[in-house]
DNA sequence: CCTAACAATTCATACGTTTGTATTATGCGT
DNA sequence: ACGCATAATACAAACGTATGAATTGTTAGG
């Protein structure tokens, strides 16, 4: 009934045992889903002893809400930069719905590069769109993610484009609209390769993907501009 | 080891069980996934014996593809006959960039009003979106879907709009993209139900979310025309 | 029209595996 | 030597499936 005893000396040993089953969990519960993944099959990822699971986290259910953590925290580390830095030029003041345009780009360009570029998102998405389908106890960690912070961003700077307040419909359902031109290019990846016959979104492919989201986005931006 | 044994006398009282059964897989696999879904719920959900999936589909892995054909079939009666409505019409000419846009809007209207509007899209759409993240051997069933057959019709009408070949990176990607408009919703349901305050996606919410996929499909098209 | 015989299906149950976790013992640093 | 972390093993529960009996539906002979 010991679970993670909280010593005063930070054990090096046991955190890297817990890093190692969450990083594990992060591939294998992303890829496979909860119920997929057996206990078993996370110990010997991370090479760890089976004991080791309800040691540390209390049991399979506790690695998980554990690996949902750690992915709200990978988020912040490729994403809280740029977060930041568009936050500031926000605050700064948006002087033109053109400037505002050209921020939301900036965001979406990030945003397309982590999602769709960073080896390490093949987890993390398909984690974080399981919980979307099917919501856990675990979605609630989640929603307050940097994802989050993103379609607040986007919000306000869609606000500063059309004229229309923050929170606005028509603005916030645009909002996650933007977000869905990226997502659907890794949610629907298999049929994507397919259709397009490539056996990997490599650097040429993603070029390509990057140029019609941008290009899809400014479309929007402007319709969005013109209209009020 | 008698699998479905072909009587000439066509047993309606086996074709109900076996069609009960497609339908608490449709629900359950599609909600679940495949492992979180025993025999034993689905044979509950079916109101059969436990040993009817072996005895009628071969086994747990029989009944999937089973339902993954019957999402197929789903499909084709939800969809086929706007497909093939916008089909002849192609056929019959498409005179001008105009025309192709209005086929175009009116396949997205139709398609966000499957996926998100019909009560029984709500297995499939889940179903069909678990084999894109981690395809299984039932994912090339489920690609031949008229979800591939509406991918090709809007490359045809895409290359009316831009006078781009209908097989051209620029035109297959924004296929993708427009699709993308619709799912989004469905997939991030969850997010997007928290972000906008409503509890399900009724007649009024859904008035707006057609109208800002139409909105934004509008101006992807226009753009695409304007830059050749 | 009835009924016995047969095949098709459903049912209750049992079996071998695999699952997550508990238990106990061993290693290791302070 | 003491406490924490790891390891090997054991165990109850749940899993998918196999098995044989019971039930249902169909068909042929009277």
């Amino acid at each position: 009934m010991n679970v993670r005893p909280l010593t005063k000396t930070s054990n090096e040993r046991s955190d890297a045992t817990r890093r190692r089953l969450i990083d594990a969990g992060m591939e294998l519960f992303g890829v496979n889903g909860f119920d997929a993944t057996t206990t078993r099959a996370l110990a010997d990822a991370a090479g760890a002893n089976l004991a080791a699971i309800p040691y540390h986290f209390g049991g399979k259910d506790g690695l998980y809400r554990a690996v949902a953590q750690a992915v709200i925290d990978g988020l912040n580390d490729q994403m809280g930069s740029f977060l930041d830095s568009v936050q500031r030029e926000m605050d700064a003041g948006v002087g033109s719905p053109h400037q505002a345009m050209a921020l939301i780009e900036r965001l979406m360009a990030d945003f397309a590069e982590v999602v769709l570029q960073r080896p390490e998102a093949d987890n993390w998405v398909c984690f974080v769109m399981r919980e979307q389908m099917q919501p856990t106890e675990a979605f609630s960690i989640l929603y307050d993610s940097p994802i989050k912070r993103m379609r607040d961003l986007f919000s306000k700077l869609l606000s500063h484009v059309s004229g229309l307040e923050p929170d606005h419909v028509r603005i916030k359902l645009t909002g996650i609209e933007l977000l869905g031109l990226v997502y659907v290019f890794r949610v629907a990846r298999a049929s994507t390769l397919r259709e397009m016959g490539w056996q990997t979104i490599n650097e040429a492919a993603y070029a390509e993907v990057r140029t019609v989201i941008l290009e899809s986005t400014r479309l929007i931006l402007r319709g969005l501009q013109a209209k009020n």
